[in-house]
RNA sequence: GGGGCCGUUGUCUAGCUUGGUAGGAUGCCAGCCUCGGGCGCUGGAGGUCGCCGGUUCGAAUCCGGCCGGCCCCA
C-alpha cells in the first residue's frame, strides 16, 4: 500500500474533522469555492445528490397536496419590514440591492433571505374565500443570508439551495397538523433515504423562527459531537396573516384571518450526510440517494481489454435494466487501482470488479463501500445480489448512525457534568429545564451550548432544572451546534 | 465578537528571515508500457508569485490597504 496521494483524502476524520470535511467536499468534486466569500459552486456530482434529495421530497410534497411555484429574488424593503420581529431577525444578514445600472433605486431591494413576506403579499390577493383554502405552495429556490461567521460548504453559506413551503389554512388546527405532517416527511426522508436518525421536537422561544408562533425542528448529531439543524417546520399562527391581511370569507359569512405554516430543508442535508457517513477514504453515500449506486471496474491487460470491457458493459446494462443506477468505468488512462480509490472517495456504495479470472469462473467480485468487504458471487445472480447488497448497505448505514446518535446522547445529573459533556465529550446533553429563558441563556453564555430541541418524546424527565435546580417543566437537548 | 495562520502553474508546495535567473512533486499533453489497490519510461506545454499601491536601480521576498481561504476561543 503506497502513501496517500494528494488526490486522495489526507486528513483523518477523528483527528482533524474540519480539514477532513473540507477535503471530502472538494476532492469528491461535490462543490468548489466561489470567488465571493461565503459562496460555493455546486458541481455536477454534488448537484446530483441534491437532485436525489429534491426528487424524493418533491414527490412527497405533491402526494400531500402541495404545488410548486416560483418567486422572484428581490423583495422591497417595505414588504420585508411589514412583520416587525421577522424584519428585526433577518435584517443583519440581508444583502441589499441599491442600484440599477448607474441609477440609485428609490426603495432598496432585499435579496430574499426567506420568502414569507413576498409570498404572503401575493397570497393576500389570491385568497378571498374559504373555498380558496387550503393554499399549499412550495418553492425550490435559493435564499441569501450574508454570513458574518465562519462559513463551511453546505453547512453555512451565504446562499443556499433549499425548498420553502408556505401554506394557508382556515383553522389553527389544520395549520398545526400541516406543521407536524411536514416535519414527519422530513424525518422519514432523513431516516429512510439519507440513513440518519434524528431528534424531532420544538425549538425554544429563543431559538424559534423569527415571526413564528412556534418552530418544530429535526436535529441531527454529527461525528464530532456538534448538533446540526436539518429542517424546520413553523406554525406561523396569524402573525403574518394579520399584517399582510390574508383574510377569507368563511361559510359563516364572516371575515377571518387565515392560519399559516412555513417550512424548509436545505443542502445542509448534504453536509450532514458527509459528516455522518463519511470515513477516512472519503464520502460514503446511502444507496437510495447515491447518483451512482454501483460502479463496475473492468480489470484487464491490453490484450483482453475488449473482452473484459464487453463483459463489464453487459453487467452495467443488466443492472440498468433492473433500475439500478450503474456506471462502467472503462477509462484506459487509469489503472484499476486508481479507479478503486477514486470511486471510494466519491462514496459509491457498491463496486463490482470484473477481470479475466472472474469471466473464466463465471463470477463477480463485489466490494462494499461501507464495510470494505469483498465477496464473490455467481455472475447469473447479478441483479439479486446487487439489490440485496444495496439494501444491506442502506440498512447498515442507518444502524451505524443510530448507534452513534445513541452514544452521543448523555444524561448529565449535574450542571458541572453538563458543562464537561459540552466542552469535552460533545454530543447531546439531555437534561431537565425549568422553561425559563434566563437559564437557557446562562448555559449558552457559560458553555456555548444552546437548547437544540425540546424533544416530542418527553419520558423520563429529570425532576430539576439542570441549571437553577427549580422543578423542571421540560426535558431539553443541549449541545453546541453548527 | 476576539485571536492566530495562510494565498507561488490545474493541485500540493520550495524560495521570503538576509531584495537580484521562480525550483520540485503531482496533474495535463505526445509517444511507449499495461492494469487484481493511486504502475513505469522518455519528451513537452503550462507562471500577471491573490489584487492595488508604496519603498528601491531592482520586489514572490520589505511596508500599507483590500480580496479570498483555514483554524482556535466566546
Amino acid at each position: 500500500m503506497s502513501q496517500p496521494k494528494e488526490t486522495g483524502i489526507t486528513a483523518q476524520k477523528d483527528k482533524d474533522f474540519s480539514e477532513w470535511y473540507t477535503q471530502v467536499v472538494l476532492k469528491a468534486a461535490l462543490a468548489d469555492y466561489a470567488p465571493v466569500k461565503g459562496f460555493i459552486v455546486l458541481r455536477p456530482y454534488g448537484y446530483a445528490i441534491w437532485e436525489s434529495i429534491r426528487d424524493i421530497l418533491d414527490k412527497r410534497f405533491k402526494e400531500t397536496g402541495h404545488q410548486n411555484g416560483f418567486l422572484p429574488v428581490l423583495i422591497p424593503e417595505s414588504l420585508l419590514a411589514r412583520e416587525e420581529d421577522h424584519f428585526a431577525g433577518f435584517t443583519p444578514e440581508v444583502f441589499w440591492v441599491t442600484k440599477a445600472g448607474d441609477n440609485e433605486i428609490g426603495e432598496r431591494l432585499a435579496l430574499r433571505p426567506t420568502s414569507e413576506t413576498l409570498a404572503y403579499s401575493m397570497f393576500a390577493k389570491w385568497i378571498t374565500s374559504y373555498r380558496d383554502l387550503p393554499l399549499k405552495i412550495n418553492f425550490w429556490n435559493t435564499a441569501l443570508r450574508a454570513e458574518i461567521k465562519a462559513t463551511k460548504p453546505f453547512i453555512r453559506t451565504s446562499e443556499f439551495l433549499w425548498q420553502e413551503g408556505h401554506t394557508v389554512h382556515a383553522t389553527k388546527e389544520e395549520a398545526e397538523q400541516e406543521v407536524m405532517m411536514i416535519l414527519d416527511i422530513y424525518r422519514q426522508m432523513i431516516e429512510d433515504y439519507i440513513a440518519m436518525p434524528a431528534i424531532t421536537g420544538f425549538k425554544t422561544e429563543k431559538e424559534k423562527f423569527v415571526g413564528a408562533e412556534y418552530t418544530t425542528t429535526i436535529e441531527g448529531m454529527m461525528a464530532d459531537g456538534k448538533a446540526l439543524q436539518m429542517g424546520t417546520s413553523h406554525h406561523l399562527g396569524q402573525n403574518f396573516s394579520k399584517p399582510f391581511e390574508i383574510k377569507y370569507l368563511g361559510k359563516d359569512t364572516h371575515e377571518h384571518f387565515a392560519w399559516q405554516t412555513s417550512w424548509g430543508v436545505s443542502w445542509r442535508l448534504i453536509g450532514a450526510l458527509i459528516m455522518v457517513h463519511g470515513d477516512d477514504k472519503g464520502l460514503v453515500l446511502p444507496p437510495k440517494i447515491a447518483p451512482v449506486q454501483v460502479v463496475i471496474v473492468p480489470i484487464f491487460k491490453d490484450k483482453d481489454a475488449q473482452q473484459v470491457k464487453a463483459h463489464a458493459s453487459e453487467v452495467e446494462m443488466e443492472l440498468k435494466r433492473a433500475g439500478i443506477r450503474s456506471h462502467m468505468d472503462g477509462r484506459d488512462e487509469y489503472t484499476s487501482g486508481w479507479k478503486f480509490n477514486e470511486w471510494e472517495m466519491k462514496g459509491v456504495p457498491l463496486r463490482i470488479n470484473i477481470g479475466p479470472r472472474d469471466i473464466e469462473k463465471g463470477q463477480l467480485e463485489f466490494v462494499r463501500r461501507d464495510t470494505k468487504e469483498k465477496s464473490f458471487f455467481d455472475r447469473k445472480k447479478l441483479v439479486d445480489t446487487a439489490s440485496m447488497m444495496l439494501d444491506q448497505i442502506q440498512k447498515n448505514l442507518l444502524e451505524k448512525a443510530t448507534q452513534m446518535l445513541r452514544e452521543k446522547i448523555l444524561n448529565p445529573v449535574s450542571y458541572d457534568e453538563l458543562r464537561s459533556i459540552v466542552e469535552n465529550t460533545g454530543g447531546f446533553a439531555r437534561a431537565g429545564w425549568c422553561g425559563r429563558q434566563e437559564c437557557e441563556e446562562k448555559i449558552k453564555e457559560e458553555t456555548g451550548a444552546d437548547i437544540r430541541v425540546i424533544p416530542f418524546e418527553q419520558s423520563e424527565m429529570p425532576a430539576k432544572c439542570i441549571y437553577c435546580g427549580q422543578p423542571s417543566k421540560k426535558v431539553a437537548m443541549f449541545a453546541r451546534a453548527y
